[in-house]
DNA sequence: ATTCTGACA
DNA sequence: TGTCAGTA
């Protein structure tokens, strides 16, 4: 309510003033993208476009940084618990426990580069709920891991990220 | 003036 | 994490 939803989702933020207002330096934040923790949109001449939910992003892994405890490495372990698999449908729906993101415990799912077929990359995986969940609170991601069926899975993703994309 | 990539103390 | 280079 505080932001119309295109407020919150539209990149139209620079690197520097996102920096500035985290408090962090405009390296740190590239770095945080090189090492897979956020995918900025990328304007046509290359630059960086940040969101509010973007910041907000940032600021939780500032969080799990500074009052967690967790480095970089961590927190992409943590991430790569996210269930794609029961999150959004997959191409690979039975086969789930041959999938790549089921197996890896080491990256979030859009880190891991697809082989042939469906090409959908982290470009892409920039508007994809699972990664976009990782810009909710940690607090409400300790609940939604804890035992809840598919269905129900999908159903409260949407709500946690519709209160960040609500209303006007 | 700002940001970008890549290399590097 | 920061900086320096050479661009766009």
């Amino acid at each position: 309510m505080a932001h119309p939803k295109h407020i919150i989702t539209d990149p139209v933020i620079s690197i520097g003033t996102v920096a500035e207002r985290l408090k962090v330096s405009v390296s740190t934040i590239r770095k945080y993208e090189a090492d897979g923790l956020i995918i900025p949109f990328r304007a046509e001449s290359g630059h960086r476009l940040f969101s509010l939910e973007d910041i907000e992003r940032l600021r939780i892994i500032q969080h799990m940084i500074q009052v967690v405890g967790l480095n970089v490495e961590g927190i992409r372990r943590l991430q790569s618990f996210l269930p794609c698999w029961d999150i959004i449908s997959c191409p690979q729906k039975n086969t789930t426990r041959t999938c790549p993101a089921f197996k890896e415990t080491t990256k979030p799912c859009w880190m891991i580069k697809n082989k042939e077929g469906d090409g959908n990359n982290a470009k892409n995986c920039r508007t994809c709920i699972v990664y976009r969940f990782g810009s909710q609170c940690t607090e409400d991601v300790k609940q939604l891991v804890h035992g809840t069926s598919k269905e129900e899975l999908r159903n409260k993703l949407e709500e946690m990220t519709n209160n960040w994309t609500q209303e006007q």
